[in-house]
DNA sequence: TGGAGAACTGACACGTCAGTCTAGTGTCCT
DNA sequence: AGGACACTAGACTGACGTGTCAGTTCTCCA
């Protein structure tokens, strides 16, 4: 009754997960099931745990690689070459990335409130997102392209000004046109949009 | 042995509001049940389906609440006095009423991904706000204080920047400091972070 | 070639929880 | 007094979904 394993444990496994995204990014999380996930794979119940322990295990590796697939199209900053066009290129990768729907729809709405874990994942990843746009910005400040000052919660508002029309473009289930995002974020960035003083 | 109704039924159903409040925001929506949240409100498991139609509908209107609690400390602006200083006001007590972190962990992360209605309830939150602050903008723009140009995504922008630093704390159990973040948004919005052209 | 073991199947045991329901109690109004 | 009402206590049902396990089938090597 059992068929044949046609594919090697390792193209099982990648074949569940990408079953496993696919139902997590349509149902989300907690309407997700095992069952479902398992009837896209085209696989048995007890395959499935043999590849992983638990539900919850293969919704944190499907989070684990989109947090990878995220941060890997970001690129080391050449500084004997003109850094602003290398910035805007990597923001730029971000957001194609990101604006993919299952991903926008993972990372910014399911991957949130599962558990303490889940949390742990996500404060950590968006920790090492700051941290990232953090040193960026300190290293422009040492070039003076960047102005002086505390920027610890300046990357804060940097990534939550690309972070949120994508999350609202995927709420509603539409895409960001991702150079028109960049040409806002750069313009905030370098002139903000007030004329006046504040405060 | 059944206790006489000491509540009105207005006051019952604020009771039972506040202690599914109170739960939702310590175990989030599917870690909580019917039988903590009547518990918490020290009343019997019938009461509740008097009040309320379902497990779903009482976190509706809890989020329903919270989203009134923020919009409500908005308040008009004055054109005839300085427009910035009300501006500023109003970003602060924004801040302020969603530093609280039970409104923070249940508008940021709980309400998202519950089920379709959910979304179509932050989908009405987020657009109703961005229109609140594109609306501001144009009239910044009429009044020479703002920049022209397109203000659709650059409205999406500031609250993002207003809301991820927010997130942020939340997710790490922290308190962001308002005035800090009231001065970063200004900072960013007067003038940006960058001294020299971008892309 | 034959057998060890890896990979897989799918029925099922088991827990959980939303929502229902019955029977009984105290209060208030008429 | 007596009926209407809001409540209590908590057993119960039905749905659902996770994880298990005994059994099956294929691969590959000795």
């Amino acid at each position: 009754m059992a068929r044949a394993p046609s594919l090697t444990p390792d193209e099982r496994r990648a074949s569940l997960l990408s079953a496993a995204r696919k139902v997590f990014a349509i149902r989300g999380y907690h309407s997700a099931s095992v069952s479902l996930i398992v009837e896209e794979a085209g696989v048995a119940r007890g395959t499935f745990y043999n590849h992983f322990t638990s539900k919850r295990a293969i919704f944190a590796a499907v989070i684990d690689d989109l947090m990878e697939e995220v941060a890997s199209v970001i690129e080391i900053i050449d500084v004997n070459v003109p850094i602003a066009p290398q910035a805007v290129a990597n923001i730029r990768r971000v957001i194609l990335a990101v604006t993919d729907p299952e991903v926008a729809r993972l990372l910014f709405t399911e991957a949130a409130g599962i558990d303490e874990q889940g949390d742990e994942m996500l404060r950590e990843f968006y920790r090492a997102a700051t941290a990232r746009i953090q040193t960026a910005l300190e290293r422009g400040q040492q070039l003076g392209v960047v102005r002086p000052g505390s920027v610890g919660l300046a990357a804060q508002c940097l990534l939550g000004m690309i972070k949120q029309p994508i999350f609202q473009a995927s709420l509603e289930s539409r895409q960001v046109n991702a150079d028109a995002l960049v040409f806002e974020v750069f313009g905030m960035l370098s002139g903000g949009v007030l004329r006046v003083g504040g405060p």
